[in-house]
DNA sequence: ACAAGAGACCTTAGTGAAAT
DNA sequence: ATTTCACTAAGGTCTCTTGT
């Protein structure tokens, strides 16, 4: 049993998940991402993972289901029916009489449908006395007032971790326990975010989303591009020479503006806009212009720098995959 | 549930400069 | 002249949080 704050526990005893404290019982991982699998014997693959039996992930639960999930019903109708379900079977007595003008929502109560023309309006009810915020749902409200304070309604007994939603704590907690619940099918990548599933899929395609309009540059990742763009092509320019109007965004590209300055003898690289003011250094750059590589016997990593390439096996020999030596660092022409 | 952004971590490549 | 260390830039990926 880990201890939440207060009133709230998460239990983790033979596979359940289960929260006691409050009545809620959400499960993340109820729905199946189509392409996709979970990894229910994840737990078979993990032995440092002792709290639970061998068997146990595949019964993974959060407790008992919430039957009204499963029904396309407008929020705030379905908020106030709780209770009004059996089976999933609603009783024959509640008939809906009341329909919006606007959209296919109906209900049996008049305040119900009155709250939901709202929706069809610019009316808000509800507004956040310190941002733009509103709604007309006193409970979103309430809900967005916990990011103006520092209020956590579920805090982890393991570490310093708090965060005002059950799930990310269950999140947090399956971290701390390392089960990963979605797998991707294509390699061996597991997570517990299925956004973050979407998302690592993209690496597996060729099909770039966002593109440079400065460059070549394309990724899958807007927040990648906005990052390339703030490094590359910003017009914030952090770094200016004293002796002369010149600007750059890099410490790099000023340190090389300023040979230009010190009188020194200054190489110029014919395939590109690199100076300095050592031959040898000009020769060492001239590496990254010719297509000679050296390649690791073990795999396919190529690298026309012998540093990085003796830390590449240097890993191959940490994982234990195979023993090595320098000699098999074979250069190719 | 979905979308988006911030930030962290990791890796590779390129470079300056010191050591050999 | 060559090697090595230390550092930075940049890109890929993932986690976490927040808002709708």
């Amino acid at each position: 049993v880990l201890e939440l704050n207060v009133k709230n526990e998460i239990e983790i005893t033979d596979g359940l998940i289960e929260f006691t404290g409050e009545e809620s019982n959400y499960n993340p991982f109820d729905e199946q991402i189509s392409g996709f699998e979970e990894t229910q014997n994840m737990k078979n693959e993990n032995e440092d993972f002792n709290d639970l039996s061998s068997s146990s992930l595949n019964a993974f639960e959060f407790g008992q289901r919430i039957s009204e999930e499963s029904f396309n019903l407008d929020s705030q109708f379905k908020s106030n029916k709780k209770g009004t379900f059996k089976n999933g079977v609603i009783k024959e007595s509640e008939v809906r009489l009341y329909k919006c003008p606007a959209c296919d929502f109906e209900t049996n109560l008049k305040k119900h449908l009155g709250l939901h023309m709202y929706k069809h309006s610019n009316v808000k009810l509800f507004r956040c006395s310190d941002c733009t915020y509103e709604s007309n749902d006193k409970g979103c409200l309430k809900k967005h007032m916990l990011t103006h304070s520092d209020v956590k309604l579920f805090t982890c007994s393991e570490c310093d971790y708090g965060c005002n939603k059950k799930r990310s704590l269950v999140k947090h907690i399956l971290n701390h326990r390392n089960i990963k619940l979605l797998k991707c099918f294509q390699c061996d990548f597991s997570t517990n975010d299925k956004f973050c599933l979407k998302s690592h899929m993209l690496t597996h395609s060729d099909v770039k989303l966002f593109k440079c309009n400065d460059c070549e540059y394309k990724c899958n990742k807007k927040s990648n591009l906005v990052r390339h763009k703030v490094r590359l092509h910003s017009i914030v320019k952090l770094f200016k020479c004293y002796k002369c109007e010149f600007e750059c965004n890099n410490s790099r590209s000023l340190r090389i503006h300023t040979l230009s300055h010190d009188n020194m003898e200054v190489y110029h690289c014919s395939r590109c806009k690199y100076l300095c003011n050592r031959k040898e250094q000009l020769e060492r750059h001239m590496v990254s212009h010719s297509e000679k590589y050296l390649k690791c016997s073990q795999c396919e990593y190529m690298s026309n720098k012998k540093e990085l390439l003796k830390k590449h096996v240097l890993r191959h020999r940490s994982d234990g995959v195979r023993k090595n030596n320098a000699s098999e660092i074979t250069p190719e022409k």
